[in-house]
DNA sequence: TTTCATTTTTGTAATGATTACACTTTTAAT
DNA sequence: ATTAAAAGTGTAATCATTACAAAAATGAAA
């Protein structure tokens, strides 16, 4: 198991104690949480932590490749710690996000661009709500 | 040629002029705007034009499917009127948005979801970019 | 272990996109 | 022409994010 010091150095972030503890939430909650989520996770048991450094050791977890931002909701960015190549779905009735399997995919002409990083967002109905709406 | 007026009228928006405004030129300057574009760009021409009006419109737009919300930039939400399936690369040295050929997608397990929309989207290096690299 | 430079964190203030809201104007049907 | 509903407008509020300067922590050198 690959713990958050570890994920740390092999990025060549020094392992603060505020660093460890957000990339410790984001790998033990999976529920790609925004910037408040994590502060407000977090602060009970950190009072001095403040939103800013959340916010600086974020961008620095994504400007490394240890952690992904996703764009998938419009009002806030949210983080995920699993930088293996997945899609994410995000359910129009409740607003859950899901990890969901990443499609095969055939790329078409993209002559001259090197492509770097894809992601992959769906939209529509999870299964809860399908159900719910199914038993109306 | 399909004008503003017929895919307002096909998605059942009725056809105000400010409307008509705002989609025509999303038709016609296929750079994926920002509301801010394109409350600049329509100002000199339609003084009396609100920032309030380009979000309602685009808002309006965007929910009966006449146009696409993009949130590939982390800042600003950007428009579309191209609605076919295509992907989208944005370059991570000039920030250009360029829209790309759509993947042929064979989707993994996504059992109990109904997808009802798929964005991708593409990060790294525009042609101009990687050119202007190569020659340094 | 003291000193000192560098890195990191912190809190407050600013920024900037978006929304809320109340009012005015336009539209379309009678 | 009247009137009710829809659409547009401008200002003020909200809220995520960033800027910035001061404080704290770190780590290397003496």
């Amino acid at each position: 198991m690959t713990t958050a010091i570890d994920i740390l150095n092999s990025h060549n972030i020094r392992p603060s104690v505020q660093r460890i503890a957000i990339l410790k939430y984001l790998l033990e909650h999976r529920i790609h949480p925004t910037v408040d989520d994590i502060y407000l996770a977090l602060n009970p048991t950190m009072p001095t932590l403040s939103k800013t450094t959340v916010y600086n050791v974020l961008r620095n977890l994504v400007e490394n490749g240890a952690v992904l931002a996703l764009t998938i909701d419009e009002k806030n960015v949210r983080y995920d710690a699993d930088t293996n190549s997945h899609a994410h779905f995000r359910c129009q009735c409740c607003g859950e996000l899901y990890d969901i399997e990443q499609p095969t995919m055939a790329l078409g002409n993209t002559t001259g661009f090197e492509i770097e990083n894809v992601h992959v967002y769906y939209w529509g109905k999870c299964p809860k709500c399908v159900q719910i709406r199914n038993k109306e």
